[in-house]
DNA sequence: CCTCAATGTTAATGTTTGGTTAATAGATTA
DNA sequence: TAATCTATTAACCAAACATTAACATTGAGG
């Protein structure tokens, strides 16, 4: 129950590179479903429990964001990656409002790829884990514990963390030393992407900032455009 | 002493998953009786004690909450879990409300599982040993026996507590050094979850404080719009 | 290097939640 | 029936929180 392959839903209406792709995944040991376009992908997802979807966003019928709409009607869960030639910020929002986990331009280096899936796989398990179970987390010299919300620091007074405080941490850590995407952030903690809730995590992230001080070790980097970075130097 | 199995009731319709499950569960030294829906389920409930209760949620015929009201008005203390794929607030809260011990979200790890059957168990084993229900708890100086509603504090004369005083500070004995959730207080003491009772706890949480005020290293802490926290500091 | 957008930072504001004491009302007991 | 105990409700204040505003700084692209 526990030492299978991880099973891949593959939509991508580009036959031949679907099919290499399809190769090079397996030769890596996931099992893999290829659709080639979004009706016979949702199809597909219907009849199987898959552990991650990678989605191409242009495909004749029916789009990849409308294909990731429906996957998440079915399974709030199950991580979904898109390929995408484009880079549009717009069509980047989009994806994460539709609940997309990550993103990948083509053309791009399939040991990239690789890496990809196996953080994002590994990281839903930890996120998806029933409530509260992993709630603890070691980043650099503190211990945060996340259900009874305080960030302890060795020798000092435990910090209190207000609900918001503790969600953005807790996801920072969930995205230790890799890009915490400011869109995810903001749809799954502020429910909501605007102008404002985008200026408040700001301000979350400075109150953050504030408690990281005492380890100097320990960063909040911003990535311009795109989101943080919480970083834990040796 | 020899320990028998503790014997658990699986009730869950997809039939593929509920073997597998009960298999697990067998390998795992638990004595697993699976009904494929709630009818077969209270049938099997009726023959014979269990120790838990594992139902899914969404059933034919019988769903699980019906089937767990059914069951608690026979047994109002063994442990029930659901398993459900929702994860909304309501759904949760119906579940607390027909007496649910915890909800463990589809898909889901199995050694998760593992640790809740056992962490309910052993919680349910102490909450409500039939013969020898637990009544009597150390609070740092303090030693409360809940059935005479005594508090005492050596030296002092022992502390009358009322019913409700009573009950609110041996559930936050129980939970000791944990998150005792407000809706859990509110639901199980006060059965009820409104403005007002839940007024009515703090009220009672103030008087408790007052009690514990005779040992500077017990207190009861707030966590904001969760619960409250008892600490004996070391 | 100029300009705009994104981010950093601190403070003010408004809302929700909790702490506390007292008044009220019902139940129990002397 | 009066005295007492209990739980709820009210009232008021303080603390905690999240948002918004205002202004400073930084970074990217022309």
């Amino acid at each position: 129950m526990e030492k299978e392959n991880k099973k891949i839903l593959l939509v991508e209406d580009d036959q031949n590179f679907g099919a290499i792709l399809k190769d090079y995944l397996m030769l890596n040991d996931f099992d893999v479903i290829l659709a080639k376009n979004g009706m016979e992908g949702f199809e597909k997802f219907k009849k199987e429990t898959f552990d991650m979807c990678i989605l191409d966003v242009m495909m004749p019928y029916k789009d990849g964001y409308t294909l990731a709409k429906e996957i998440r009607e079915k399974n709030k869960d199950v991580p979904i990656i898109f390929l995408t030639a484009k880079t549009m910020k717009e069509d980047v929002l989009k994806g994460y409002k539709v609940g997309a986990d990550d993103y990948l331009n083509k053309p791009f280096d399939s040991d990239v790829l690789l890496a990809k899936i196996r953080t994002i796989i590994q990281r839903k398990a930890i996120e998806t884990k029933p409530e509260n179970l992993k709630f603890e987390f070691e980043i650099g010299k503190f211990h945060l514990n996340s259900k009874l919300r305080f960030l302890n620091f060795p020798g000092n007074e435990p910090i209190k963390l207000s609900p918001k405080e503790n969600e953005l941490l807790k996801m920072l850590a969930l995205y230790e030393d890799d890009l915490m995407p400011r869109e995810l952030a903001l749809t799954k903690i502020w429910r909501d992407d605007n102008y404002f809730t985008s200026r408040s995590m700001d301000v979350y992230i400075a109150k953050i900032r504030k408690y990281l001080k005492l380890d100097e070790k320990v960063e909040v980097l911003n990535i311009h455009g795109e989101g943080f970075r919480l970083v834990v130097h040796k």
